[in-house]
DNA sequence: GAGCGATACTTTACGCCATAAGGAGATGTC
DNA sequence: GACATCTCCTTATGGCGTAAAGTATCGCTC
């Protein structure tokens, strides 16, 4: 579901997001609050986690808290916002900074670990609006990573970012694969194994023409072994490798770090 | 909206995504249909493209055809099927194959820029849960298509896997980024530079230590220029063309292609 | 310490949504 | 003409996000 938060109120959200300093005036009457944006961000995440997102409602928010629904609006300005909060605290996961080992491919490969491994915890991330422009700390935190990584491969800055977007995207489309497969293989409590396998039979049954039409797709398929579980693994590394590949053919002169190395 | 489509009935999704053959029984009798899945995905395309994905429901699409929205339910199980058949009908958009040139870098090239034009005409397709194993045959037919680029490349099967979901996943993410940077433009009235120019001075305000808490990422936006619409395009062609010299290096002896071409 | 305004939280209500259930009318076969 | 079948409708159920308004609680001011 959708997550396709409005723009609505940029503003707050940011202000949200980067944790509003001093939002203590002094004077303050009226009940002391029982809740804070932590711990609905919390019960967000914790509903989501379990429940999945299709299932993350205020209400279930405000359930796991004790209250109602509308009780949240006190701290959060909307479901898009709080959804927004949630996004950010699940990347602040991610370890701080890469080891300060020389070499920017096994740290940038670290770094696509870690970033895969937490959207896996948490697959609902993926379901929130991709690539909305939100700016929260830990999603920077995690691109400033990335980049002291790639440091030491030298690139310029047009393709510092064209590899940026490659790396990160591919991960993320990764990772949603797989959970995706995962989900697949939980809701029908069938193995993934059997799962590709009553999948392509139906398939050969509706397109009896399949080898034809998609001759080369076919050749690929029948050279997978595996679970696609494995499958995914396998292609997260030989694509990372091909990325990594790109990078370093961009980079300096091509033995510059090789040799320093 | 998500579009987290329960996994449902595949097998009737299945059906209807590769045009179920034999559908017309010998000996029907009552009304005849004054509607097809066709016309209804239609609809719903249209309805998408239109008003968006938030505002697409039964109803919508329904209106559109004259109809109540519980008459589609007659033609369709439900709206996590049209959704899926929606996904496909965008796809198959896409030129059948790439032009027969030897170079496979611009045959590369070529998919890549069709897929993202054709992401960017139904921004929507995005929001439809990502890399769900829908199978329709519009997208099998796209990833032969790039299958058939990349032969020239000479990739073995795992690599040629990696290849594939890396392309795939960047034009796929890149489009998202360029989708909702227009969104958020469009939604708020505001130019987009102008609109990530006050995002920034919000983003001073929430965090003065910005510069030294992200300095990779303060300077890597330095040198950045013009409008985000442009940079966005930007980081398409550098970021592939990693992505190329990656594929390339990964491929046969290294020069075995380039001095046949 | 009385009063008052601000605050946390609740109840209620509105207008959406997808879709289950059942009925009305049209169309074909027998 | 009878009947089965099919399209499409109306109605109803149980959800959703959240606007509006009410209630109880707290801290400040006088």
């Amino acid at each position: 579901m959708t997550v396709y938060a409005g723009q609505g109120d940029a503003h707050r959200s940011l202000a949200l997001l980067w944790g509003a300093p001093a939002e203590t005036r002094t004077g303050r009457s009226g009940p002391k609050p029982g809740l804070s944006v932590d711990a609905i961000v919390s019960a967000g995440i914790a509903a989501a986690d379990a429940e999945g997102m299709a299932a993350l409602s205020m209400r279930a928010v405000g359930e796991r808290l004790g209250r109602t629904a509308m009780a949240l609006y006190t701290y959060v300005p909307g479901k898009a916002e709080l959804l927004d909060l949630m996004h950010d605290r699940a990347l602040a996961e991610l370890p701080a900074g890469p080891p300060p080992t020389g070499d920017w491919r096994e740290a940038v490969t670290a770094w696509a670990g870690d970033l895969y491994d937490c959207y896996l915890r948490h697959p609902w991330v993926l379901q929130v609006s991709q690539a909305r422009p939100v700016l929260g700390p830990a999603e920077l935190a995690a691109m400033e990573s990335l980049l002291r990584a790639l440091r030491p491969a030298g690139l310029p800055p047009r393709t510092l970012r064209g590899a940026v977007a490659a790396l990160w995207q591919f991960v993320r489309g990764l990772a949603a694969a797989t959970a995706d497969a995962r989900a697949a293989a939980a809701a029908t409590g069938v193995a993934d194994e059997d799962w590709w396998i009553e999948r392509s039979t139906q398939l050969a049954v509706l397109a009896p023409d399949f080898a034809e039409r998609f001759p080369l797709l076919t050749a690929l398929q029948s050279t997978a072994g595996g679970p696609p579980e494995e499958s995914h693994r396998e292609a997260f590394h030989s694509g990372l490798t091909v990325l990594l590949d790109g990078i370093a053919s961009s980079g300096p002169p091509a033995d510059a770090t090789a040799v320093a190395g």
